[in-house]
DNA sequence: CCTACCGATCGGTAGG
DNA sequence: CCTACCGATCGGTAGG
């Protein structure tokens, strides 16, 4: 019977975290992590102010729950539908295509997360920019790998150089979200779906293999 | 005498306006302009709370007065030095350098002024945002309009799309800046720029005639 | 009647 | 999770 009443507390505290971790990620991407109030969030969502706290310990605490949570949501909207494509230049693009849809979906209201959060703590110190540097990081090795996998299942010439070609789309498909997201402009994720297939043809073994678009 | 006194009056506040301008471009490069407050600004200036007010009119006003502030002082960094360089794919090249070494000199502390405060307001509203928006339009312009002249000019082929271009060079910039500020790598300013040489190469009608690296 | 400030304080809210 | 508070600081305004 206590073990019970435990658990149910557990179960109520759980759903409540994934109650307030919805809302702030949402917060987060339009105002920045800045934004992030235990008062704010409490009025919201009809919790108490200590209620909040309790849950996430500190309001640092409440940002790094933030940005893990939406760790998972990339993760859920980006990686992994494209999990089953085969390594090749087809696959580059399908990474592509499937970042530019998570930004012009608004996964997030205000365009992608992490491009909110990662120029608003790029130079600042601690741990959320930390948290916040690595999952860049992480992103940024993401595609290299995929490009790396390409060129070895000979779908990109061995001229291409995965860091800069990573670094290259990355770059298109960042100013696309900024693009959307500032004017409400959404011809620029086609300006970056047709600068990344550029780049991707350059490079192909077999350029007529790519889409004629991507996303769009 | 009654007139001078004015005059002294009037000049000590538009030496302190300037003051105050200069440390709220540093302050916002680092944490945006949600970071500025006037008790901060009075307290680090020795100013009273109520005197920042007084030339300012409000909080959002000072914000507004630091967003043209920087854009004057990213016209006399980035603009300026470039005036005198001919049309051509050499004088979009320049231009491209011209941003790159004032992301890569810290003119603002926190890197490009404007990366930080567009990301910050893009999915806001209201008169910042809409200041920083025209802001954003009108670099995106000038670039678009650097690169129609060489086309006139004769320095790029007709098959080079302003439009296209200029957003794919801004691209690459843009994430240098945001690379070099959150990882501390001033190799991405290498990345860009042998992005961005790369990319007027295949439209330039002499590529011999482009330098061969950019700014580095 | 103007400006560029001052010390003090308004009603509210921040993290804890 | 709650109420009840704390030291401090927020943007903005009072009279002088």
């Amino acid at each position: 019977m206590g073990t019970a009443r435990v658990d149910g507390r557990v179960e109520r505290g759980n759903a409540t975290r994934r109650l307030v971790l919805g809302r702030t990620m949402e917060i987060a991407s339009v105002e920045g992590l800045g934004g992030l109030s235990l008062g704010r969030i409490a009025t919201e969502l009809n919790l108490s102010k200590s209620g909040v706290f309790a849950l996430f310990g500190s309001k640092e605490e409440l940002q790094l729950a933030t940005v893990r949570a939406a760790g998972s949501v990339f993760a859920a909207q980006v990686v992994e539908p494209v999990r089953d494509v085969p390594p090749g230049a087809g696959r580059v693009a399908a990474l592509c295509a499937s970042w530019l849809a998570y930004s012009r979906d608004r996964t997030f209201p205000g365009g992608c997360f992490f491009a909110a959060v990662t120029a608003e703590f790029d130079a600042r110190s601690g741990p959320v920019h930390d948290a916040i540097a690595k999952a860049h990081l992480d992103w940024t090795a993401y595609v290299e790998e995929t490009v790396r996998e390409a060129r070895i299942a000979g779908g990109l010439t061995d001229g291409a150089d995965p860091a800069q070609l990573a670094f290259e789309l990355i770059a298109l498909m960042e100013l696309a979200n900024l693009y959307s997201v500032l004017h409400g402009d959404p011809a620029a994720y086609d300006r970056a779906g047709t600068g990344i297939l550029s780049r991707l043809r350059s490079v192909a073994t077999d350029p007529a293999g790519l889409p004629e678009r991507l996303g769009g």
